[in-house]
DNA sequence: CTAAAATATTCCTTGACACGAATATTCTTA
DNA sequence: TAAGAATATTCGTGTCAAGGAATATTTTAG
């Protein structure tokens, strides 16, 4: 996962990934599409096959490079724990934010002590 | 997108995250839970913060830090790109599983010469 | 075997950033 | 106002990686 995010930190890579989704390219084409010379392009696949996210295949001189869905997958799955996140939070977001614009707003800051805090958990 | 894969290639933030999928932290909690000091937590919480990943509102003297679902909704959305691309391997499972089953189950297995592998695209 | 094409590797420089230590800042409370 | 708590910032250091240039390696074609 961690490997994963690293490999995709980085523009050319992403923009490598993005790339192959419309098919498989040798390093060549890679690097002429992208406007970067050859051994950046050569590098950066490495990278990207070390992570998993690539595989590269020998074909006479050159290597053809695809995706691996794999890493993308597990990226699907790490997400997943958070996906209910903005499911369930989404409607009462407003609701709080709405609540706390109301709040401070209207009235002009007081000295409010013991301010009553809404009803969330206390840190 | 880049910005955010930024933000989590780094073990510690990827924790954070984690770690606020709970619930919101102060600053020092953060710290504690992971092992850092505290400075190292305001730094990484900053460029959270700065990526759009976490949310850091002021109580007294801490911040209580909050993940923020955007850009991992962002980052959804993205995956999404891709998500047909597994989907068309299942596909591919299932009829080779079928060919499989349809090839075993009814008459025995035979010696079959030269299989036809199911065609791979060539470059 | 030689030349050319495609790719990989090495060396170098530079910039980003993670960490530690020390210090500065902000807010609350007595 | 002073002290203390929670956090932010600065500075110095070391590491890692990206980019460029040059070169090495591999494979096909003639």
């Amino acid at each position: 996962m961690l490997e994963t995010f690293q490999a995709l930190a980085e523009p050319n890579r992403l923009q490598i990934v993005d790339l192959l989704l419309n098919g498989p390219l040798t390093v060549g084409a890679v690097a002429q599409r992208l406007g970067i010379r050859q051994p950046q392009a050569s590098k950066h696949l490495k990278m990207l096959s070390d992570s998993g996210l690539v595989e590269i295949r020998p074909d006479a001189q050159r290597r053809v490079c695809a995706l691996r869905v794999q890493p993308l997958r597990d990226l699907d799955l790490w997400l997943g724990r958070y996906r209910q996140l903005w499911e369930e939070q989404f409607e009462r977001l407003d609701e709080v934010l709405a609540e706390i614009q109301k709040e401070t707003a209207p009235r002009a800051l007081r000295k409010a002590k013991a301010k009553p805090r809404l009803g969330k958990k206390t840190i």
